[in-house]
DNA sequence: TGACATACTTTGACAGTCGTAGTATATTTA
DNA sequence: TAAATATACTACGACTGTCAAAGTATGTCA
């Protein structure tokens, strides 16, 4: 059985993703999710419903903004929706980075990885 | 503003928390709470409802079984209801950690700590 | 007597994820 | 020319884990 990205941690982590994304240059879903997918080598795959409705939450939030604009000369594809982001963006992504260091400091204290102290052969 | 834990993160690892002090001996739920506390020196707090309401989903799912036990002659409290680990809890957990470490893995490829790398000032 | 710690249960709300399905255009392949 | 595939998005509804609020009950301590 193969182990899988949990869903639970990610949770809430989407926006993030995405913000690191918007941070570099504004983009669109399908884009975002294409990059998302070659950073993580493949490993994560955001779903396309989950996508758009982190875009609707964060411009409600004012973490993002959209805009139309025409697409490329070589125009592939329909009209896209971009996104940039704001400075209360910028800042949420901050905040959210602090969280993960403390959030993981905490888990980790619970979690056990093979070959990692325990030399004395338990169990 | 304090930068506190993610619960969207810690969402699913409360299980695993729990199971990480049940490896060691049974428990119950109080102590388990007062020991998460402890463990993350204060830095989280599980509720109450997460905590039973783990208790069930776990004993139901097989990862630990319940059992009542005649409180300590010192006789603090109510009557409680003991959990014990059970051996598809020990590979639960130790799924869990993989998980953790793969998800763990990924989520950092999205997150910028201050004072890290970065030198050659981009953007 | 009243506050506080211990020990747990019930109920119901909430938020983010995700399966399913649908719409629509453009490009590639048979 | 037809069908498959990639692009680009929307709508709906179900599910799950968390959590606030409130209640029950016992023991300890001032």
């Amino acid at each position: 059985m193969m182990t899988e990205i949990s869903s639970d941690v990610i949770r809430g982590y989407n926006d993030t993703m995405i913000l690191y994304i918007l941070k570099k240059e504004p983009s669109y879903g399908y884009e975002i999710s294409k990059q998302i997918k070659s950073i993580s080598d493949g490993k994560y795959r955001i779903k396309e419903t989950t996508l758009y409705s982190a875009f609707t939450r964060m411009e409600k939030n004012g973490y993002i903004e959209s805009f139309t604009q025409d697409q490329d000369p070589e125009g592939s594809g329909k009209k896209r929706t971009y996104y940039r982001i704001t400075d209360s963006g910028r800042r949420y992504y901050r905040e959210k980075c602090d969280e993960w260091s403390l959030t993981k400091d905490v888990i980790e204290r619970f979690i056990e990885l093979e070959g990692e102290g325990e030399e004395n052969g338990n169990d």
